[in-house]
DNA sequence: CTAGAGCGGTGAATTTTTTGCCTCACTTAA
DNA sequence: TTAAGTGAGGCAAAAAATTCACCGCTCTAG
C-alpha cells in the first residue's frame, strides 16, 4: 500500500544510518529521499531523526513514529488476512519465536496438525532465547512467542501459560538414573552439563542452587539444549532441560527433580501487548494454547 | 497527515452514500473522488464499495477497512499525544460517554480535579445509554465510557468495575421514607417513576421484580433522571437511580432497597478494546479508576 | 412513455507534486 | 591540506493527481 511508503523510507533510512545510504537502496535520488524526510517532519511537526556529521540517527519522537508505522503495517496485514479469510481462502503466514525446548516435539507436532487442515498457511519459525523473543514481538518481526520463563514481559501479552518443570536427562546406566526423582543436591555433586546464563532453566536452577547454598559448576556449557541431549550419553554427566522439549526414546533417561528443591518455570505463549493478530497467527495460537493445556502435567 | 487523505475520502463517500456529494463536500471533483476510490481498490486488490443505481455503499471488506482507518487515525492521535507530552506539554482532549448518573457530582467533580492539575486539557462529555456507549467506543467516537451495566461488552475493554446499588428517591415525607432500608415490593406497591427500558437501572429492576412474580408499573417514565429526582417532589412517588447520581440533599430523601430483593449493578469504565489511548485520557482514566475506589461503598 | 435528474465511469488536457541533477556548506579522517 | 562523506537547496524534467467534458445507465416525475 502506498500510503506507508514514506514511513517505509524513514524505517530504511533509520536501518541505513544515513539518507544516501537508504536513498541508494530504495533506488532514489538522496535529493528526494531528503525532501520526503522533511516534509514529513514539516507536516508532522516535530523532526524525527539528529542530524550527525556523519549521517542521521531516529531521536526520540522518530523511535515512537517509527514503532507507529511497524502497528499499522501489522495491523495493515491483519487487515488483509482477515478478508482473505472472509472470502474462503484460508492463508497466510505465522512468524513464531521460540525457545529450544519446542523444536524436536511440540512445535513440528502442533505446526504439521495446523497445515493439514489448512495447507496454504506457511511458517517461519525462528529460535530466539527469552529476551530475543521479547524484542522481536516488540518490533512486530514475529506473530507469536513460546518461551519458557520470559524476563521483562513489558508490551509481551500473555496469551497462555503453562508450568513447566525442569527434568535431568542422562545416560540410562548413569547412578543417579536408579531413582524416580531426583534431589537438585545430588544433581549438583554429579559432573553436569548445563546450558547458559540467559536461558530460563539455567536461571531456575542458580536460583534454587543458590537458596540452598550450592552453586551450578557445569562441566560444559551451552547454548545448544540438543547438545546437551546427546552429550550425556558420550560422557556421564546429567543434563537438563523442560518436560516439554523431553520424550522417553531409548537410550535416554529423564528424571524429575523434587519440586521443593527446583520449582517449575512457566512456558509462555504470547503476543505483542495491544496487537490484532492476523487470522492464521490467531487461530494457529488458538490451537496451541489448547494442545498445552493437553499436555501430560508432572505429578 | 497526508497518508491517510485517501481514507479520509473513503469514509467521507461511506457517509454521503455517494461519490458525488462527497466530493462536493471534500471540494473535489466526482471524477477525481471517484479515481481514488478506484485506484485504492485496485491497489488493496478487492472492492470496498458496492455500486448501486443510486450511488454506492461499503461493502463487507470496506466495513473492515474503514474500521483499520478509524484504528490508525486514533494511534495516530496517541501518538500526537505521547510526543506532546514527552515536550513536557500536558495538553490534549479527552472525549467521554457516560451514564446519566455521573453528571450530577461525579464527573463535574472529577473533571474540575483533573482540569486544575492539567488545564492544558479539554473536554467532551457526552451522555449516552449504555448502548450508545458501546458503540461509540467500537467507532473510536469517544476515548472512555463510563456506564451502568454495559450489555454487550464486545470490543470494550473494561479499565475499572466498582458495584453499584440502586437507591430509591422520595420526598422527605413520603410514608416509605420511615424506613432505612425499603423492601422492592413496598416500592412497587406505591407509585413509582421509572428510567425506561434501555437504562440498567430499570433492567435490573425488571428482572427482579419478575423474580417475585412482579412486574414494575411505572406512572411516569422518562428518559432523564434529573426530571425522575424533580418529580418525586411534585407527587408522592417513588424514583429510581444508582447511588453514585444522588447526594443527601435537603428536600429529597434517598434510601437504600435490600439488597436480597434488588441486587446491585455494575457500574464500569471502558475503552475501545486493542486500542492505545492518549495520554490525557489514559491519565484521567487512572485518576477516575482511583476515584471510583475511593467511593463510599453501600453497606 | 418519455424527459430529466442523478449516479458512476472514462479520455484528454491541465495543474500540482515529486524526482533528478547539480552545487554548496560542512565535518571528519588521512 | 585534501578527499570523501554528509545533509540541504535551486531549478528543470518527469510523474501523478486533478479538472473538464463527456458517456451510459437507472430511476422517477410528469
Amino acid at each position: 500500500m502506498r500510503h506507508l511508503e514514506t514511513f517505509r523510507l524513514i524505517a530504511a533510512v533509520a536501518r541505513a544510518g544515513s539518507i544516501r545510504k537508504a536513498a541508494e537502496d530504495a533506488n532514489l535520488t538522496a535529493s528526494a529521499l531528503n525532501r520526503r524526510v522533511a516534509r514529513f517532519e514539516e507536516e508532522f511537526g516535530s523532526p524525527i531523526f539528529e542530524r550527525l556529521p556523519r549521517g542521521v540517527r531516529l531521536n526520540t519522537v522518530g523511535e515512537l513514529v517509527l514503532q507507529h508505522y511497524l502497528a499499522q503495517k501489522s495491523d495493515l496485514a491483519r487487515l488483509k488476512s482477515q478478508i482473505a479469510d472472509l472470502s474462503g481462502e484460508r492463508r497466510g503466514h505465522v512468524t513464531i519465536a521460540c525457545s529450544q525446548a519446542l523444536l524436536p516435539y511440540f512445535l513440528p507436532e502442533q505446526v504439521a496438525r495446523y497445515r493439514h487442515d489448512h495447507p496454504g498457511v506457511t511458517f517461519s519459525i525462528n529460535v530466539r532465547d527469552r529476551e530475543q523473543a521479547e524484542q522481536e514481538l516488540a518490533r512486530f518481526a514475529c506473530d507469536l512467542a513460546l518461551v519458557f520463563e520470559p524476563v521483562h514481559l513489558v508490551d509481551f501479552d500473555v496469551l497462555h501459560s503453562v508450568p513447566q518443570p525442569v527434568c535431568a536427562v542422562l545416560a540410562p546406566d548413569h547412578k543417579l538414573a536408579e531413582h524416580n526423582v531426583l534431589r537438585l543436591r545430588d544433581c549438583l555433586d554429579h559432573a553436569h552439563v548445563a546450558p547458559s546464563m540467559r536461558y530460563g532453566v539455567r536461571a531456575l536452577m542458580d536460583l534454587a542452587a543458590k537458596q540452598s547454598n550450592r552453586a551450578l559448576a557445569p562441566v560444559v556449557e551451552t547454548d545448544s539444549f540438543e547438545l546437551i541431549r546427546h552429550y550425556v550419553l558420550h560422557e556421564h554427566l546429567v543434563g537438563f532441560q523442560i518436560a516439554i522439549g523431553l520424550r522417553p526414546e531409548r537410550g535416554i533417561a529423564i528424571r524429575q527433580i523434587a519440586e521443593v528443591d527446583l520449582p517449575h518455570g512457566h512456558l509462555l505463549l504470547g503476543q505483542m501487548k495491544g496487537r490484532a493478530l492476523p487470522v492464521a497467527a490467531y487461530r494457529f495460537a488458538q490451537q496451541v494454547a489448547a494442545a498445552l493445556d493437553a499436555l501430560p502435567r508432572a505429578a
